[in-house]
DNA sequence: ACATTCCTGTTATAAAATAACATAACTTTC
DNA sequence: GAAAGTTATGTTATTTTATAACAGGAATGT
């Protein structure tokens, strides 16, 4: 599991679990809280918070969906191409939720720098 | 309450509590979490997460401190003067927790991007 | 003094996240 | 193909973070 060459792409490489809180994050087409695929996703079998951290995090690490640290909840990556590891901006609409990605290099130097001075 | 002019210094301008909290914040010298707060302050009277919630909100308000969404966490805000409103990109040690502040103009460009296309 | 506003305290509850443990499924490797 | 190893799953309980709702108290203004 957790093929490189997939990430990104809508893959056949994922688990049940983790296929299933995808769709709900993408049918939602906005950030969703874990809470709310749960609910979302009790009827289809998943009881437990844990499973959908699970899947979740999971997805994160492939770069398939992102956390919005803001507002505790998560999207999918909009982009194409996957930019694991990139710092990303997440601009968030006030109104209907819809979020728009920024990778932005000044960002990427300023966490350099960072990282740099051993952080 | 809530002195404009006042923001931003070590105020006589803070209540009780806020003073309370605030000193917690800055001897911590790195994220503090609204409980852990709690917890050294309880020998002090505060005694439910709410006080320590709304001290902190107001801090925040007044630009005194900042919230580091990743974290659940506050800190003191480092700059001697006050930046409110202006985005900021919190750098944090992994290891000691130290934060240094970015205030990135970059970014505040594309959050007026963000406002202007009704964000 | 009266109304208004803001800070305070308390209890209860909601919301978000993880710990700990047990089982099942899927790969290796021999 | 059986034993060993790894990864996904399920379940229960708990921790951590945050807010709702209500009541009393202190300061301010007119």
């Amino acid at each position: 599991m957790l093929d490189l060459n997939r990430v990104g792409t809508i893959p056949g490489g994922l688990t049940k679990n983790q296929a299933l809180v995808l769709e709900i994050i993408e049918k939602a087409g906005k950030p969703i809280g874990a809470y709310e695929i749960l609910r979302e996703l009790g009827p289809r079998g998943i009881k437990s918070p844990v499973q959908v951290y699970r899947a979740v995090n999971s997805l994160i690490q492939c770069g398939i969906v992102r956390k919005v640290e803001s507002m505790n909840a998560f999207v999918r990556c909009t982009d194409a191409h996957p930019h694991r590891g990139q710092t990303t901006i997440l601009a968030v609409c006030d109104r209907c939720g819809t979020v728009v990605e920024h990778h932005d290099e000044t960002v990427d130097r300023r966490v350099a720098w960072a990282e740099q001075e051993a952080f």
